[in-house]
DNA sequence: CATGATACATACTTTGGGGTAAGTACTTGT
DNA sequence: ACAAGTACTTACCCCAAAGTATGTATCATG
């Protein structure tokens, strides 16, 4: 987990936009690359690790453990490990992270949408 | 405008998760800490490239065209200069940006809900 | 006895997004 | 004559996000 410094001009501009912009408050949440798709994945039900990791192929494990805290960290899923062996550790949608479906679904529709205007063939998710 | 590289491992791998996944789709688009902000601002109506300015103060002059000529190249607004001096420059949303209000709005709702379960204190944006 | 599975951790390097600062062209106002 | 406004452009630098690679603990199984 990289470390972030607080000191620097980045931060300050993004924290105050954190306090004038709701759709930055989401952003700080959810952005980057791989943590709507992961939200994604885990929106059809709880998962293991190594399901969610065999349905982003294209995932380091060390992005995913790295994304899957942070959401942790920020109440978006819960973390449960059954003390066995082999681990069996398995990550659940809180109530936070749950009714992102909504967010989650415009987004989807929306991209359909532009995907047909821009004609681009349509993905099989 | 910093050129992009397109032969890199990220590259590589974000092309393909293109073609899987709707939500990148989106995030490839409106991504990035500023990109939605300025969406936001465009949403009341067409603005002059001074007056977005003036709306976000924290926005460095370099960032804000950069992402206004992205988001003209992806189709979500376009460009009007009248040939006059001083500059007068419009920006309005096209068709497909201004439906992007369903995923600003779900974001929107969303946070706010979000941000009284955490007990932070609303924004006024 | 060694391989594989599971769920990570850690070190090291690269890169591209973003910041800062300065310049440009043209005109209007004082 | 000089500053100010408008809409950019350009150059240079920094750092955090992401990639690559390897290590770890435990047990089951061949």
């Amino acid at each position: 987990m990289t470390k972030i410094k607080e000191s620097s001009t980045y931060n300050a501009n993004r924290e105050i936009v954190l306090q004038e912009c709701p759709v930055t408050y989401v952003m700080n949440k959810i952005g980057g690359h791989w943590k709507p798709i992961i939200l994604y994945h885990l929106l059809s039900g709880s998962k293991r690790y190594s399901e969610i990791k065999r349905a982003m192929p294209h995932i380091s494990e060390k992005m995913l453990i790295q994304h899957l805290k942070q959401l942790e960290n920020d109440n978006l899923l819960t973390r449960e490990a059954k003390p066995v062996v082999p681990p069996y550790v398995t990550y659940t949608l809180t109530e936070s992270g749950k009714e992102l479906d909504s967010v989650i679904k415009a987004m989807s529709m929306w991209a359909f949408k532009d995907m047909k205007r821009n004609r681009v063939e349509e993905p099989v998710c």
